[in-house]
DNA sequence: TATGAATGAGATTTCATTCAT
DNA sequence: CATGAATGAAATCTCATTCAT
C-alpha cells in the first residue's frame, strides 16, 4: 500500500525490474564477457524468466548497450565531482589516490575491457565510448585551464589531457597485467609526474 | 604422388599449416572477437576445412591460447630489440615515436583488448599475460639500471617501470577512446615526461 | 465514473469490443496469416491489451474460427441478396460484374486462402467451410430451378452449380496468380459462357 | 561401392539429401502448413538432425521456396506434356478427365493453398507463382492459336486462357469446399463448356 | 472491465566438435 | 593429410496463455 503499491504499468516497478536485469548483467558480463554470457544465465541471475527480460529489453545488444551506458555515466559522474578552484592542481594531485586505487583494484576492469573490445567492433558502442570520452576531456580542459597561471596553447592543453588520460587508463591495464602492483610506491612517483605534466 | 610429395609428417609443412590458421585467426579475432568468430569462419579464412583445423589444434581454446602466445611473444621480441648502452635513456626517448605510433594507430588494439578481457576470466590466458609482462619488466629493469647514474632503490625502479608501462598501455586505450588523437603534439610532451620519470 | 458509465456487463459494449478484435484480426490475418500474426500484434491493432482479448475469446483458435465464421456469413449474405424471379438468369448475367470484380480485385483474397489452407488441416474450420458452401449451393439450386424452363435432372442441376462455383472461385485464384488480369475482356466472354451453362 | 560409393562432397549424395528434406517438407507442409511445421518436425521426418538441414538450406524460407519451386515445376511439366496438333481442341477436351481429377482429388490441394496464401504476402513466392503462371499462359496461347480456324484477337485469346485457367483453379477450390463432388456428372457438362469457350 | 507483468515452452538458428571416407 | 557430413547442445528470441491487481 504505502505509496499505492504497484498498479498495472507502474513505471517505478518497471524501472526497478530493468535495473534488476542490469545489475545481474553487470555481474554476469564481468564474469563471462558480453558474448560468453547467455540469456538464460542472465535470467537466472536476474531472478526473472528469459522471456520476461525481453519485455524490458529489445534484445541482448540493447542490454549490452545499457550496461555500457550506465558504466560510462558512472565514470562521468566521478569526473564531475571534481570541483574547480584555483587550487585545482594541488587538489587533483592530493586526491589522486582514490581514482588510481579504483583503476588498479577495480574488479570491474574486466568490464572495461569488454567495453573497449566491443567498441573496437560495434559502432554503436564505439559512439558511446567516444562521446563519454569527449565529456571527460571537456571537463578536464576546464580544470586545467583554470589551474594554469597563463593561457595555454590549445594543442598543449589537449596533449596534457591525453597524457593524463593515458596514465589513468594505463592503470586499468595494470590491474590485469600486474595485479599485485605496489600501489604506494607507484603513487609516490606518480604525484610529481602529474605535477610535472600539469605545470609543463 | 606427382609433385606435392610432402612426406606424411613433414614438420615444416605442418608448421606452415598451423600458421595459416593462426594468421587467419588473428584477422578474424580482431574483427569478430574470440567468441564472435566461429570455427567455420576460421576455416574459410584459413583456406582449410573445419575438420582439418582440429588436426592442428585440439579445440578453439587452443587456438585462442596460441594467438595470445604469439601476440605476446611478438611484443617481447620488440622489447628485446632495445639494445643496452649507457645512452639508453636518450635512445629510448629518441626512439619513442615508433612504439607510440604502433600503440596509437594499431588496428590490432582490438586484439589486445580481447586478450585483456579474456585474461580477466581465463586463468590460463591470465598466466600467459602475467609471465610475458614479467619478462618485459625484467628487461626494462636492466635497461633503466644501466642508464641510471646511481643505483636505484628497488621500489623506485619498479615504480618507474610501472609508470612507463602504464603510459604505453594508456596509448593503446587511446586508440579506442580517441581515434583521432594529435600524435605529434602528444609526443612533444611525452618526451620530456619520459625523461622526467627516467631521471627522477 | 463520469461519463463512460457502461454497466459491468453491458452486452452491446461487449459485442462492440469483440468486433474491435475481429476487425483488427481480419486486417492482421490478411497481412501476416493466421499463424504469422501474434496475439500482441492483434492487441496493438485492436487497441486493447493482450490479456483483455482473452476476456472475449477463449484462445487464438477461437479468434480464427470467429473470423472464418464472419467471413463465410458475409459471403452468404451476398448470395442471399440475389432475388428470385423468372428473369433470374438475365439478372445474374447482368449483375455478374460486381461479384467478379470483388473476387478479382479483392485484397481479401489472402484471407480466403488462409481459410482454405486452414480448412485443409483443421476439421472445425473444414466443417464451417462445408456448411457455408452447402448453404450457397441450396440457394443457387433454388434460383436455377426457378429460371429453368423445364425441370432439371438433379445431377445436372448439381453440376451446373459446381461449374459456376468453380468459375467464381477460379477468379479468386486469378487475383493471386495474375494480378493484372484484363477484367473487361474477361467479363465479355464470361457472360455468354455463364448463359451457356445456365441454359445447358 | 558400385558407382564409387560416395566420396567426400559427393554432389549426388548432397542432392539426394536435399531431396530427402524436400520430400519430408512436402508431407509436413501439407499436414501442418508452412508456418505450422517446425524445423524439428522437419528434421524428424527427414531422418536428419535439425542442424544438418541447415547444411543444405540457408533457412526455413529457403526450404519453403524450394518446395514452391518444385511444385510449380511439376505443374509446368504436366502442361508441357500436351502435344500441339490441329486436333488440339479435341485432344484437350477428350483428355480433360485426368487434370480435373488431379485437381479434385489431389491431396496436395492443401499445399496449393499454402502456396497461394504465402504468395499473397511473400514477394519472393509471389514472383515464383507469377512466372510459372506466365509460362502456363504462353503454352496455352500456342495451343489455342494452333487449334483456332482463324487468327484470334489478342484480348479474346487472353480471356479464353483466363477463363479456362479459372475453371481449373476453381476445381482445386472445390476439393476443399466440396470434397464429395460428383466428378462424372461435372465432367459431362464441363466438356461442352470447354468446347464452347475454345470455339467462341 | 482492463492492464501488462510474468512464464515456460518451443521456434529458428548457430556452433564446436567428431567421424567416415 | 584432408574433407565436409553429421550431430546435439545451446543460444537468441517469440509467443500463447495466465494472473495479480
Amino acid at each position: 500500500m504505502s505509496d499505492n503499491a504497484h498498479h498495472p504499468a507502474d513505471p517505478d516497478r518497471a524501472q526497478h525490474r530493468r535495473n534488476q536485469v542490469l545489475d545481474a548483467a553487470t555481474q554476469c558480463f564481468r564474469t563471462y564477457g558480453f558474448h560468453g554470457c547467455s540469456m538464460s544465465q542472465l535470467a537466472r541471475a536476474s531472478g526473472m524468466s528469459v522471456g520476461h527480460i525481453y519485455h524490458y529489453f529489445h534484445n541482448k545488444e540493447a542490454i549490452i548497450e545499457a550496461i555500457v551506458n550506465r558504466d560510462l555515466y558512472e565514470c562521468l559522474d566521478a569526473i564531475d565531482q571534481i570541483h574547480a578552484s584555483q587550487e585545482v592542481f594541488n587538489d587533483m594531485i592530493a586526491g589522486i589516490e582514490e581514482p588510481i586505487s579504483n583503476s588498479l583494484n577495480s574488479d570491474n576492469a574486466a568490464l572495461q575491457f569488454e567495453i573497449l573490445a566491443e567498441a573496437a567492433r560495434n559502432p554503436k558502442v564505439a559512439e558511446m565510448v567516444h562521446s563519454a570520452h569527449q565529456h571527460v576531456r571537456d571537463k578536464l580542459a576546464g580544470l586545467i585551464a583554470l589551474g594554469s597561471p597563463k593561457p595555454l596553447d590549445q594543442d598543449l592543453l589537449d596533449s596534457k589531457i591525453d597524457l593524463i588520460g593515458a596514465l589513468f587508463d594505463g592503470m586499468l591495464v595494470r590491474s590485469i597485467r600486474q595485479p599485485h602492483i605496489n600501489q604506494e610506491a607507484l603513487i609516490s612517483i606518480l604525484r610529481p609526474t602529474m605535477r610535472y605534466i600539469l605545470e609543463y
